[in-house]
DNA sequence: GAGTGGATTTCGCAT
DNA sequence: ATGCGAAGTCCACTC
């Protein structure tokens, strides 16, 4: 049984052995990532071009493709999974040519010297997690909506309104609603035009005193002025804090189970 | 002299010697990629980890760092521009830290094994240029105004109103002031209201009866019965159409040059 | 430096 | 499939 070749190394390879394993990589579905010097032409939802450089290129297994220059996070060009690969090679010039359907778009790469091609057979089955979210933060204050104000009843979460979705809305003490808006981070102007908005909205839908809170670790400068002006309320909140309440409530659960 | 070296390439390198190769690369402002397998803690904005897996690990030369599995066209971890590097070794593990001001966050990989190192001296000074962009739409319609409509005379443009920005501003055969909004792409239903509160905002500003007309190479489904309800004009340009105008312009005014 | 808007945004989820 | 909202969005431009 043959051993598997997580990475397969070419330097400097002729153009025609290049063509041979971009084909071969691409029908095979192999992560692909080659350094040299190409120019490049983009036809889709826009059209861009880019001048001769040297770049780094790199088709994956699912068939994106990225151009990335020596800088910058971004890259250059680049295609969403998908595309279906043609390499030829004529008159000393690889060009690989990536199409995608839905839209139609292609990305035609002319390579005129290739420094390296690296086939990669790459084993992945870590799990990737995200904390801290919204989500998260929304998930906690359902856990403990004492963390908004004491006695608040949370009575439903995502409810669509004409706007958009309000995050939480429940009952306070005083049996007003509270329609909550969470942002994870510094909430900006826009965050309270939302919630005044969504305020606004129930407002006309419900016979009961409507209270608007937004949520959020921190505000922007402008923000408080209006909060006040829109007769809004805000809350402090950690979204640390709110990864703490779940952790604590899923040990608790854990330990309920036991 | 010595030669440039754009691509140095170490296969399964000890980690004692991938520590070394790192530390030169990101302080030498080298482009590095490394495939191995590692895991990652992200701290910042939000918090994440990622299992151990192979992956594809680059930074550039502005200090930016992607993380990349062998699917997806987004990286799983990144970094945008300007981080700091702490690379450590030890007990058989290769920990790089990249850290960054404003805001405050930092990636943390670990590698217990590295397939791959490449580091890379790219020369790239290629332009690079988009072209059919909504401005390009502009200029051309300002170029030639009967590409919207015959006998149109482009008043002014981007012309700051209650609501926005009105794209173009002009004066139809009738006399009538027409208002253009101007959509690169497929027009939904929030660009027809958006046109509708610029026509508003307008009628109430001028003793003259106002048009709206949108502008773009397609409607979504629900938009065009919108348009005519809201009484509301619609001129079918696609941008592949601008940018030869453009280029004909432009080829125009260096023939009236010489 | 902070805020605002656009993107070949991409992505995911609901309809 | 389409549409809509969020993103560790990033990035460029304005104030």
């Amino acid at each position: 049984m043959p051993q598997r070749r997580p990475v397969i190394v070419y330097e400097n390879p002729r153009l025609e052995i290049a063509t041979e394993i971009v084909k071969s990589a691409t029908s095979g579905r192999k992560t692909l990532i080659i350094a040299g010097n190409c120019w490049v032409d983009y036809q889709g939802r826009a059209s861009s071009t880019l001048e001769p450089g040297e770049r780094i290129f790199i088709v994956k297994e699912d068939g994106s493709v990225l151009i990335h220059r020596s800088k910058g996070y971004e890259p250059v060009n680049w295609q969403p999974s998908g595309s279906v690969f043609y390499t030829t090679q004529r008159s000393g010039i690889l060009t690989i040519r990536a199409v995608r359907r839905k839209p139609r778009e292609s990305i035609t790469t002319h390579f005129d010297h290739v420094h390296l091609i690296v086939v990669l057979s790459l084993v992945d089955k870590g799990e990737f997690s995200l904390y801290a979210s919204e989500e998260d933060m929304q998930r906690a204050i359902l856990l403990r909506p004492s963390i908004v104000e004491e006695g608040l009843k949370p009575i439903t979460y995502e409810k669509k309104v004409e706007p958009g979705f309000i995050d939480v809305y429940g009952i306070d003490t005083k049996g007003r609603m509270a329609i909550i808006e969470i942002k994870r981070k510094t909430a900006g102007k826009e965050a309270v035009l939302q919630l005044a908005k969504y305020v606004d909205s129930v407002r006309n839908m419900v016979n009961r005193e409507v209270r608007g809170v937004l949520v959020a670790p921190q505000l922007v400068k402008g923000a408080q002025k209006l909060l006040v002006t829109l007769g809004l309320d805000y809350r402090q909140l950690d979204p640390r804090k709110c990864a703490e309440i779940i952790r604590e409530t899923e040990t608790k659960k854990l330990a309920d189970f036991y």
